[in-house]
DNA sequence: GTCTATAAGAAGATAGAC
DNA sequence: GTCTATCTTCTTATAGAC
């Protein structure tokens, strides 16, 4: 087994459990299964076990853009899918891409560290907003313009529609994130809101 | 001057900048203006501070709930008086109720202390659930009721009208206390949001 | 690459003078 | 109520054997 990945691994869990403050190699070191001196045949510090994190979150990040299209400039494509799509469509796509944001074993944990770690300082704050408020919105935007244009749905702002219909899911998964076990109440919510929504702006 | 309460104060500060982990009685202690262990003549320990700013600021928001009005259930008076109100009263509440909860100092440090230790036990998170997410949709949803009832909107879920209005401000508030300088561009974004919000609602 | 031993310093907290 | 001095423990990191 590759221990400098599993080095990462246990990091990340911890780091996003208690913060990059509160977790001390030795803890690291623990859930490794060897002693915290060994870690440094793998890393010359514990900040350099956080920033390879960084690093490799950042990879996984570009892959999982380019090949899901979860963001992007690429919604162009989907617009086509989305436009024909029925309200239960639209209700699956949206519990789908909550699913994935809130189940994926790295993308939960990292989002979780970012959230501890945000303020600490202004790149840390950038990468937040870039991957979980920016790029979303962006993508999001460029879909209902699309639809908009299609005659799907009415001829308002398609930023406004992108914000109204993913700042609810935004804000489900930072509770769920805080308070899992009100992941069913989250989901109930969530089908509600997309169907209000596509019920509202519906042409 | 009150060195108990500067304490609080210079504590409050200190940990939602850094989290609690990452503060030291020494930081807190030259931040009030005094040495380390002068500190422990008013609490007896790090954690006792912490526990205090939370006891201190459970008071204050019941005080300002019941002052304010911003959540409770009292949203019964407050309906007569925003069911009467235009589409630009209505953004001036909106910005109002955000500008509070941005520049409050007590309340935008509070806020981010919690963000920073949501994850570290089940209680804090319940605090900022209930505090962020809970009263603010309970309070909504109780005025789109009332202002549904009085003909003024769309007879639609009221629960997904609060979701829908209140997710775009908490991800616009979360957004500008992790990047200060996006606040113009945030405050655009509301107002933009409450106006189609008004007309797509509207009866 | 992993271990034990240990350095070097930081951090929370106490004792006791003033 | 504040200070200096100090204790104890924790924490990161290095040295060097295996």
């Amino acid at each position: 087994m590759d221990t400098k990945k599993k080095i990462l691994d246990v990091a990340l869990t911890l780091f996003s459990e208690k913060g990059y403050g509160n977790v001390h190699v030795g803890h690291i070191a623990e859930g490794v299964g060897i002693k915290a001196p060994s870690l440094y045949k793998h890393y010359k510090s514990k900040l350099d076990i956080f920033e390879a994190i960084l690093k490799e979150m950042s990879n996984r990040y570009d892959k999982e853009v380019s090949y899901l299209s979860i963001t992007g400039s690429d919604s162009e494509l989907d617009a086509n899918i989305f436009a024909k799509i029925s309200e239960d469509e639209l209700v699956k796509m949206g519990i789908g891409l909550f699913h994935f944001f809130l189940h994926d074993e790295y993308e939960c944990k990292f989002r979780k560290m970012l959230t501890i770690e945000q303020f600490s300082n202004k790149e840390l704050a950038e990468l937040f907003s870039n991957q979980y408020i920016n790029e979303p919105l962006k993508y999001q935007t460029g879909l209902f313009q699309r639809i908009i244009l299609q005659g799907q749905m009415k001829n308002e702002n398609a930023d406004m529609m992108a914000l109204q219909f993913y700042a609810p899911i935004y804000l489900l998964l930072t509770l769920c994130d805080r308070e899992p076990q009100r992941e069913e109440e989250a989901l109930r919510l969530l089908e509600k809101h997309i169907r209000q929504f596509s019920r509202m702006y519906k042409e």
